[in-house]
RNA sequence: GGGCAUUUAGCUCAGUUGGUUAGAGCGCAGCCUUCACACGGCUGAGGUCGGAGGUUCGAGUCCUCUAGUGCCCA
């Protein structure tokens, strides 16, 4: 809505970012509007970052360009669903409660009604519950899981706020009423219906088999959670004996400490050296187990010695040959990583020589799995069983990608998502969601295709969504995991170990013949991979839903498309058959100057509030909205600098073309009448439409960082020479026909440059359009070419102008021409270091007939904006344009 | 080991379907205190596009090989 123009009189950037966030906040400008049909909604999944993880400059970069898409579509008269979601449930908040409060959690405690922690952020507390400066490195305090939860989310509510200040800061322009955390009850009802929906459907599965562990966190971890990590080792060579005749077989391992647990030899059933010996058993050296030796194609015979030891579990080959060959199961290390107790004179241990073996593993059990290494290589040694020397090598090694020491494999009952049968499905559907940049696509097919194993999605820690799931415990007390008691999708959501499943009483609970709850919780990949059903209310809005979902833009990084973008599409085609967005935007990562990813382990990375306290916040969102997505981008303070230079620059192009609007009264022109005729505005109008359709088109190609720089050519070019061209037209006589045209198109070419500049300045745009307007730019409609064309009137000209014809397009070459000749003369003067006011007594142009008689038509302004006395044309059959200028002094 | 991406001025990056003397900003140098802008403006000097070969009238732009860098997967 226009108003009365009032420019102050001294523009600024200072401050404008609270003042607007405010009035935002106030009008309710970003709300979603649910009233409108599905056609004109634009969703958004937004990413839900961890909350307890640092602010990350990146967030600033993502969400940033997420932002001006979205500000985009909602000028463009969608109503953009733009929700906000917070990850605050799973391990990492875990970690850092567990450190912030100097807290353990043991399940098995009772909750303590008035737990007080031992520490907050670190610093002790008194009895009061005050801190106190003293530090402490005292053990951690054992708390109860209740007790547990409960700071975790008194932790979590305190860092989403941290991160809720800067979005908004930021200009993020989400409706905040959508907000959803994946600790939250809409989360947990929505994880927990979604499960019992693929438990009614057979897509999960509960099952005891041999899983990737991470012995820290005492969790099984998922294949979308392991890193390959290079790490030192050595090979040991160990002598095991054959049965037949005593004769050595010498193995190669990197885990002397799993010797105790091996069930078999294997070989490459073509090998030479070993083939004779398939079929035949050796007795492991130290404890006398006896193994057989099998043949198999996994066997490498180029690794070590050609032969290796299978144990239950080193890696995962031995799960390979394990079922392949159907061998024998030897646990020895627990769930922490420790060593068992294990009898060698008893079934699956069973050893020609018990006592001995006996012996020996008394030095090993209950050491870790390191100290156990050092231990039985000391014994080895000592038994002569260690053959040559330790050959140190690297190797790659599985780690949880949150873990500090190897994956071991354990074998446990847990939940499973059926994805590898679906693996053609998967890859189809990828190919049915439109990539921004398009090669993405390519992580996720080979992540599709390398994939092994079925997603696990238990996990066994506390701050999760639970399952809504029980067990029978027959008469021994024991659980029959074969027969999980699921709970009722009304009552949900639940938690087990509080809630009774229907039909049992809670002393029926832990006893024999009752039930007992699934401690477990889930992956926390099992709850983000619903962002989409959670934002949109699957679970209780079902209008809503059929609204946004699917959604139409999936923002996010590229390094979690194997976890993030892949679960939410296995998720969106077991529930409803179909793609969960249709488009996906992979941003890029920051790199600092010598290109390394910024992280807080590096010491490189960088608090993002001080980039907007220093530049301000349109200026950090400039250097975003200038890298593409899906290419990673140089921190660079230097790139904030030119946008914010650029705001400046606005605020003060602003100032002008409103203070010269204001000085004429369009009152005295009929408004139905076109007023821009004069040649050089027409051409102006025409370049003008010509950027309003190729930053749109950039735009809905996902293109911003291209529609920006479009954009900021634009004007500065038009900063530069049209300005300077009609300013002095701007000046004349009110009334003047020339002065109106002038004027319309500085209004113009401002409003719509304002527009197409909104997505990326909110704050900037915002401060200027307040100046002639009630409203908000940012619910303004984007402009459109013929929009701009609209004022237009060349035959008004025309008849009188020298051109034959009255097709504007002959007038495409105008601008440029008249940049060229004012560079020209600006360089004259430059170059004879005189000021730009200084008179031009001629310029002299060489070109051909059509050139001359195109420049006749924007003399006069060539004439006012240069200080040019007389130009002189000779017409020629060049190809190229001439000119010469010559300065009032070059005369003297 | 397989794959994807990337390599253009000192730096950061644009270069659309191959087409006239390769673009921008920063930095650098010089000039200008101009009535929108000194939290500024203008002007200028810098690349032959990682390397080699090929297709073509014509290639930074397509093809092959090769080197460096980053990432994904095994």
């Amino acid at each position: 809505m226009q108003s009365e123009i009032r420019v102050p009189d001294k523009v600024s950037l200072d401050n404008i970012e609270s003042r607007w966030t405010k009035i935002w906040e106030e009008k309710q400008i970003y709300a979603f509007d649910r009233s409108k049909d599905r056609k004109d909604v634009y969703s958004i999944d937004t990413p839900p970052p961890t909350v307890s993880g640092e602010l990350h400059i990146g967030h600033v970069f993502s969400y940033t360009q997420t932002d001006i898409m979205a500000r985009f579509w909602r000028m463009q008269g969608k109503a953009v669903f733009y929700p906000m979601g917070f990850d605050d449930n799973g391990l990492p908040t875990e970690r850092r409660a567990q450190q912030y409060y100097g807290i353990r959690c043991e399940p098995s405690q009772p909750y303590e009604a008035n737990f007080v922690p031992p520490k907050i952020a670190g610093k002790t507390t008194t009895q009061a519950g005050e801190t106190n400066e003293q530090k402490t490195n005292d053990a951690p305090v054992i708390c109860s899981r209740p007790n547990f939860v409960e700071l975790c989310r008194q932790l979590t509510e305190e860092d989403e706020k941290v991160f809720r200040d800067l979005f908004v800061q930021l200009g993020v322009s989400v409706d905040w009423s959508l907000l959803y955390t994946t600790i939250g009850e809409l989360a947990q009802k929505t994880s927990q219906s979604a499960f019992l929906q693929l438990a009614e459907r057979g897509h999960v599965y509960r099952k005891e088999a041999p899983t990737l562990w991470d012995i820290d966190f005492c969790s099984a971890i998922a294949q979308a959670e392991i890193e390959d990590r290079e790490i030192k080792g050595a090979y040991y060579k160990l002598n095991f004996t054959s049965t037949r005749d005593n004769s050595k077989v010498v193995i190669a391992t990197t885990r002397p400490e799993l010797l105790p647990a091996c069930v078999a030899l294997v070989c490459d059933p073509e090998d030479p050296r070993y083939r004779h010996l398939i079929g035949t058993t050796v007795t492991t050296p130290l404890f006398h187990v006896e193994v057989p030796i099998y043949g198999h194609g996994l066997a490498d015979k180029d690794k070590g010695t050609g032969i290796a030891m299978v144990c239950t579990f080193g890696d995962t080959t031995d799960v390979i040959w394990w079922k392949d060959l159907n061998l024998p199961t030897r646990v020895i290390i627990d769930k922490t990583g420790k060593l068992e107790k294990i009898d060698f004179s008893k079934h699956d241990f069973l050893s020609r020589n018990a006592d001995v073996a006996n012996e020996h593993y008394s030095k090993l059990a209950g050491l870790s799995i390191k100290s156990a290494k050092r231990e039985i290589v000391k014994i080895l040694e000592e038994n002569s069983e260690l053959v040559g020397e330790i050959e140190p090598i690297s190797h790659m090694v599985k780690f949880y990608e949150k873990g500090e020491n190897p994956l071991e494999i354990i074998s446990s009952n847990q939940w499973y998502i059926k994805t590898l049968e679906h693996r053609g499905d998967l890859i189809e559907a990828g190919r049915r969601i439109q990539w921004h940049p398009s090669f993405m696509r390519m992580r996720f097919e080979t992540w599709v295709e390398g994939l092994n194993s079925d997603w696990n999605i238990s996990r066994q820690r506390y701050f999760g969504v639970p399952f809504p799931v029980w067990y029978k415990l027959d008469s021994g007390g024991n659980p029959i995991e074969s027969e999980p008691i699921f709970a009722d999708k009304a009552d949900l959501p639940l938690d087990p170990s509080t809630t009774c499943p229907p039909g049992y009483d809670e002393h029926m609970r832990n006893q024999k013949n009752g039930f007992i709850a699934d401690n477990d919780v889930m992956d926390t990949w099992a709850t983000s991979s619903l962002t989409p059903q959670i934002a949109s209310r699957w679970a209780d809005d079902s209008e809503l839903f059929e609204k946004v979902f699917p959604m139409d833009l999936r923002p996010q990084a590229h390094e979690i498309i194997r976890t993030w973008l892949f679960s939410t599409v296995v998720r969106s085609l077991l529930h409803h058959d179909n793609i969960p967005f249709s488009d996906t935007a992979i941003s890029g990562w920051i790199l600092d100057k010598d290109h390394k990813k910024l992280s807080k382990s590096k010491g490189n990375a960088v608090v993002p509030t001080r980039y907007i306290e220093t530049y301000g916040t349109d200026a950090v969102r400039y250097w975003a909205g200038s890298a593409r997505l899906g290419t990673d981008t140089a921190l660079d303070e230097q790139q904030m600098k030119i946008g914010r230079r650029l705001a400046i620059k606005l605020l003060n192009a602003a100032k002008f073309v409103l203070g010269r609007i204001n000085s004429v009264d369009f009152q005295d022109v009929d408004p139905g009448d076109a007023i821009v005729y004069t040649p050089l505005d027409v051409a102006m109008h025409y370049t003008l439409a010509n950027l309003v359709t190729e930053a749109t088109r950039a735009f809905q190609n996902y293109e911003y960082a291209k529609a920006l720089d479009l954009t900021e050519k634009f004007f500065w070019n038009f900063c530069d020479d049209y300005l300077e061209l009609s300013k002095l037209r701007t000046y004349e006589t009110s009334s003047s026909m020339q002065t109106l045209s002038a004027i319309k198109t500085l209004e113009i070419s401002l409003y719509t440059v304002l527009k197409l500049f909104a997505p990326f300045l909110p704050f900037t745009t915002e401060e200027i359009w307040s100046w002639s307007h009630t409203d908000s730019i940012h619910t303004s409609n984007w402009p459109l070419a013929e929009e701009v064309l609209a004022d237009i009137d060349y035959g008004l000209q025309s008849k009188s102008n020298s051109l034959e014809q009255d097709d504007p397009t002959e007038l495409n070459q105008l601008v440029p021409v008249c940049s060229l000749i004012m560079e020209k003369i600006r360089k004259q003067k430059s170059e004879g270091k005189l000021s730009m006011k200084a008179p031009v007594k001629s310029v002299v142009i060489s070109a051909d007939k059509k050139t001359i008689e195109l420049i006749r038509l924007a003399q006069s302004d060539l004439a006012n904006a240069g200080g040019v006395n007389e130009f002189i044309y000779n017409e020629a059959s060049l190809q190229q344009l001439e000119i010469d200028v010559i300065l009032e002094a070059d005369t003297i």
